[in-house]
DNA sequence: CTGAAAGCGCTAACAT
DNA sequence: ATGTTAGCGCTTTCAG
């Protein structure tokens, strides 16, 4: 079905089914209704990919990721959300770093789609980003590049300070780090900057045997668990710095006989979804992250309309919830002021 | 940054560039290293759109939504899952419905992308769907069209037997019963349908006045949850079929001074956000949407193979999850058996 | 081994 | 008012 076909079907030139579609002047009243009834009819619609690559505007915004998963997922709620009631279309590209070449999946999808296809990116934990593509992009929680490019992330320094924060208040003193190796993303060395600094601000000496990385991989995320609960002096809390590693930490320890929150708190981070959750809900540090989504497309719609952005780093706040995977320890004070903090489950809709 | 950059700085023309980048026979090794020399300097990648334009292959599979809700969201990662470790890359097209015309989305995004861009299609909810589409088309949860194109869906006929079913052998016998105007998904009025089959079964007559539909607006929602529950006799369950209803259910019942599920018993329908969850965690059916995507991918993969999919219509089993939303109605039997269900928050991981 | 040329579906000058 | 033509970036014959 191209316009040919409905060119000729119409007995009309192609040039004049084009000016049809695209309410162009000079065509005659009689013309434009045979031309339309002819599209109708055969259900023509014009293919986007024949008319970005001579139009070069396409009301298209993309969002490039790596994957889809479930932080990038929330991440297009928000964007869907903010392109919702502008006269933009939404495109999602998961390239899953396909197409060799080692220049980054980042620069090659840019390339792939942006000129043609995308007016704008918004580009999703970007690694690399020494961009320089002709249209707007918007990072998401870039790694590095954070000067040229405008970007919005969360703050994870904070984040990791109220998590760490939080169990000191409780009176843990023996609090575990368990972490990525810090080679791709920046945010888990930020979570543990914040961790570290919390417990310097507590006046608590950092114990480099609580303090791990463990890959991707799951059972290497929790044989560094149990490492962990196999020490000696055990620790009696622990930080568990990405959702994968925060599910799999309270898993190890029940399956090592030690209550959570009762011989063991733990605190997450992310959105750990709550369809993994085991018993008793975890206690997590909260990125906004549709909203990150949301500002991103935000920004880029500015861009897009030839106003610079308000502001060109937008840094959220995260949020400590507070359900029942913490408890004081027997010993120390009672529960710390949670005033700025949600309690969860009685968390009223916002 | 197009091919042509590349050719002029290398020395040679666009064709051999072309040669090179697809690995055609025919170019002199100095000669394809000279090109990806240049092709690397300069971070060139080959427009998508280009040469989806020229070749028809594109190893681009492409998942059309009216939006990005939770519900597609999710049904996005069970789509990437499948896609991930294939030599695919997954486009997510949300058009929200615009470029006017009435012959539905369904019908215009497939006209747009496929041919072009796309090697096939998931087809998220779509309503018309007549389509006779160049290129192999799956549906998640279609409205109709079922005969003529391989669907996946959910079976909601069975999830509204279930959830009455439950209510029922909790003792409660007025049962209201809140859905949706019927005129687009067929899946609420399956839903309904599955609640008056279970009221049948156990013999209890449908009363008129508990069975509602209200809007998409949620104060409409709101407003029928009101109406149901200031009933003279009123229900001592609610069957909210679908997220919205369900969480407003519990919203309204609580403001009316009716302790959930003391008063009231609530049972919900797909996946209701955890983050909008109020106390006490919502008792659902459950519809296995990320398998769904899957599913939908894994058909179209087949299909894209040349071979024909095992089953042309798959419809899954929805499930119970039981939570703290309902009880046994004060003289009726204990809890039943719910050897099949799984029993949240005590979930173990699958 | 390399390049010139045609054409994918479409739009925008430029004729007619 | 309509049609002809060139060209968007790319791949693919087909000559050189």
């Amino acid at each position: 079905m191209t316009i040919r076909h409905v060119a000729e079907r119409a007995g009309v030139s192609v040039a004049t089914v084009s000016k049809v579609l695209n309410d162009r002047y000079g065509v005659a009243a009689a013309t434009v209704d045979r031309v339309r009834e002819v599209i109708e009819e055969l259900g023509y619609e014009s293919s986007l990919v024949a008319r970005s690559l001579r139009n070069h505007r396409t009301n298209v915004i993309g969002v490039l990721v790596w994957d889809i998963e479930p932080f990038s997922a929330e991440l297009l709620k928000g964007a869907a959300g903010a392109i919702r009631g502008t006269d933009y279309e939404l495109v999602v590209y998961a390239g899953g770093g396909k197409g060799s070449g080692r220049l980054g999946w980042e620069r090659r999808y840019l390339s792939r789609l942006s000129g043609t296809l995308i007016d704008g990116a918004v580009m999703v934990t970007p690694t690399v980003l020494d961009v320089d593509s002709g249209s707007p992009v918007v990072a998401v929680d870039p790694h590095s590049g954070r000067e040229t490019v405008p970007t919005v992330d969360a703050d994870n320094l904070q984040g990791g300070r109220i998590a760490t924060d939080h169990l000191i208040g409780l009176g843990h003193r023996r609090i575990g780090f368990l972490g990525r190796p810090p080679r791709d993303l920046e945010s888990g060395p930020l979570r543990e900057a914040g961790y570290r600094a919390a417990l310097a601000d507590a006046g608590i000496p950092v114990d480099p045997q609580l303090v791990r990385a463990a890959g991707y991989d799951e059972s290497d995320v929790r044989n560094a668990v149990h490492d962990l609960l196999s020490l000696p002096e055990r620790p009696t809390a622990i930080f568990a710095a990405n959702d994968v590693s925060a599910i799999s930490t309270m898993e190890v320890a029940m399956a090592m006989g030690l209550r959570v929150p009762g011989d063991l708190s733990v605190i997450g981070f992310d959105n750990v979804p709550e369809s993994m959750m085991t018993e008793p809900a975890l206690t997590t540090v909260e990125q906004p992250i549709q909203l990150m989504g949301r500002l991103a497309v935000e920004m880029l719609l500015e861009m897009l309309a030839g106003r610079e952005p308000a502001q060109r780093h937008v840094r959220l706040p995260t949020r400590l919830v507070t359900r029942a995977s913490c408890a004081p320890l027997p010993g120390g004070p009672g529960l710390p002021d949670l005033a700025d903090d949600a309690r969860l489950p009685v968390q009223p809709r916002s």
